[in-house]
RNA sequence: UGUCCGAUGGUGUAAUGGUAACACUGCAGAUUUUGGUUCUGCCUUUCCAGGUUCGAAUCCUGGUCGGACAACCA
């Protein structure tokens, strides 16, 4: 249910540049990932913006690798993140790689070098540092500030060439050592790098650098809203100096305030140390805030866009409270998942006065939201079910509208039930419960006039499957993860509970891979990508809203 | 002791000089063959101080607080 919203800032910014005909009303956006991770929740908000906003003006988005550190990128992320995308619901105009442009971005090297804004530079990077500066403080000229055109034009080729080592030599922009703007200190715009490129091999020993490369490439593609998170908002002045020496395609920047979740972390360097220290499965780990993570969970595509634009687009830091995720991939799943019944902690019962060997088949919807139910599925009920252990309580406190001694309950679907005994081990565990049936209270024919508080889900002893479900739960136990310490100190041990056995309606045999199920009262689940026809496996997408686990913890 | 950016309920986001609202959360109730869903109601908001104005969340000035920036990362 996505009710209608005003346009955000960046919206507002583009309907007054289409409104006074700017580039004719034209609008290209670019989504510009680098290849050196999988795609996470935050980029979802920076593609819904960007995909989402050159929708609304008619015009169309780029996919541009933004691939100019040969050490760090790798093909298997450019498979990820395409099909991540394409997951999410959106399809790209073009597909771009910044490594395409390395010649003309050369060329706009040589360019600014011969008008005498670049020049080549010895220093080691520790010198260069130190000449930089700090934010308080101007900087310092370098010694080879002031080496002629010809100069840094022959230097500049050698190190195209392969003449120098890796660190030798570096070209920098010639701007101002003094500006307030730490970036616009004569920036390295293009570093030695004698290594491999996913895609141009060994073809380039010099790669350029961030600054020269995303701005240039906008304007390359002549893209009209380059939309980036606010940390690039002190690059600003840096990226229209050199749109303006190049004088190319004036692409304009424009910052947002990027996504931040509570209850988990968003950082590429730390979600890659999860993986690589293993306390995950994976990238696509079902507790990991990544596309392919939130997708194995059982997370929808449209759930996810429709968080994205709950959540908004503004300026400020924000920190979105993970329960909104779950309400929004909640509301999506209610509405479309089919309902199964399963046991995960099943207790025996066994209706005394129902006939031995006697089996009934009840019709029960597959969803009750639908309009026409979903349809139908069968469940068979006999004289042993098993039940959940916590839906029965010796001793139950007030309120406990479940099965208890002397207490009544309809098992969904079917009968009423009273309780009159139940059987303990030597231990005090309960291992058998024992009940009488209201024959009149059948579902659907119910003419008991009987109004019980409590429905339980069960499964039919006689005719059930077993299968495996993971309980997922949030991945760290703190809000703010670390804080300023180590973040995985903050790991929620229980993050992933296993249940080897839980018993399902014989229904669930037939589950398809790309159903989404809600276990009554329990929760919506997805199948794993492990799952086998032999061996189910179910990953819980998310609980149901439980307000009487709220009511006991309140009192505890 | 620099530059830039920001500040609206618990969390987000609107209101674009004219009654501060929407969603989530929380609380209370109704309905319910899922303690789910749905429905109803309630709680809670403009960082501070001045100024402009008939009128300021909005404009101005000065504070305060928070964030970003000193990689041959992006």
């Amino acid at each position: 249910m996505s009710t209608e919203k005003g346009p955000n800032f960046i919206e507002e910014l583009i309907a007054a540049d289409v409104a006074s005909g700017k580039h004719n009303g034209r609008v290209l956006t670019r989504f510009p990932p680098e290849p050196n991770g999988y795609l996470h929740i935050g980029h979802a908000k920076s593609i819904c913006l960007n995909f989402g906003v050159a929708k609304k003006f008619n015009g169309k988005t780029n996919l541009r690798f933004d691939d100019t550190n040969p050490e760090t990128e790798e093909t298997e992320y450019v498979e990820s993140i395409k099909a991540d995308i394409k997951w999410l619901g959106f399809d790209w105009a073009n597909e771009f790689y910044t490594s395409d442009y390395f010649d003309t971005l050369f060329e706009f090297a040589i360019k600014l070098i011969k008008n005498g804004w670049a020049y080549v530079d010895d220093s080691t990077s520790e010198q260069i540092a130190e000449m930089k500066g700090t934010p308080t403080e101007p900087g310092n000229e370098s010694p080879f500030r002031n080496r002629t055109i010809e100069e840094n034009i022959s230097l500049f080729e050698k190190m195209k060439n392969g003449e120098f080592k890796e660190g030798e030599k570096v070209l920098r922009a010639k701007i101002d050592m003094a500006s307030p703007n730490m970036h616009m200190r004569d920036p390295v715009i293009y570093r030695i790098k004698h290594a491999a490129h996913h895609r141009t091999g060994n073809k380039w020993l010099i790669y350029p650098m961030y600054d020269f490369a995303h701005g240039q490439s906008d304007s390359i593609e002549n893209i009209t809203h380059s939309i980036c998170t606010l940390e690039f908002e002190v690059h600003r002045p840096l990226y229209e100096w050199l749109i303006e020496k190049l004088d190319i395609f004036p692409s304009r920047q424009y910052e947002f305030a990027r996504l931040n979740l509570s209850y988990t972390v968003m950082s590429k360097r730390k979600l890659l140390q999860l993986v690589k220290e293993k306390h995950v499965d994976g990238w696509d780990d079902p507790r990991m805030p990544t596309l392919s993570g939130l997708r194995r969970r059982g997370y929808t595509p449209a759930s996810i866009r429709n968080f994205c634009d709950i959540i908004g687009v503004a300026k400020r830091e924000n920190v979105i409270d993970a329960g909104l995720l779950e309400f929004c991939v909640r509301e999506d799943l209610n509405k479309h998942a089919l309902r199964r019944m399963v046991v995960l902690n099943p207790v025996k019962l066994i209706i005394t006065d129902y006939p031995d060997g006697k089996t009934e088949t009840f019709h029960a919807e597959n969803n009750p939201e639908a309009e026409d139910k979903g349809g139908y599925r069968q469940i068979t009920f006999s004289k042993e079910i098993w039940i959940e252990r916590e839906d029965f309580m010796e001793n139950p406190p007030k309120k406990f509208f479940r099965l208890a001694p002397g207490q009544m309950v309809r098992l969904k679907n079917a009968y009423i039930i009273k309780c009159h005994s139940f059987k303990k081990d030597d231990n005090g565990n309960i291992t058998e419960i024992y009940c009488s049936h209201i024959p009149e209270s059948r579902s659907g024919k119910d003419s008991s006039g009987i109004n019980v508080k409590g429905t339980l889900h069960w499964v039919d002893a006689g005719n059930c499957t077993s299968v495996e479900v993971r309980l997922y739960d949030r991945l760290f136990r703190s809000e703010n993860p670390g804080g300023a310490n180590d973040f995985t100190n903050d790991l929620n041990p229980d993050s992933c509970r296993i249940i080897h056995h839980a018993m399902a309606e014989y229904a669930l045999t037939e589950a398809q891979p790309v159903e989404h199920y809600q276990f009554l009262r329990l929760g919506y689940f997805f199948a794993d990508k492990n799952s086998t026809a032999e061996k189910q496996i179910f990953n819980r997408t998310v609980t149901l809203k439980d307000t009487w686990a709220k009511e006991l913890k309140k009192k505890e």
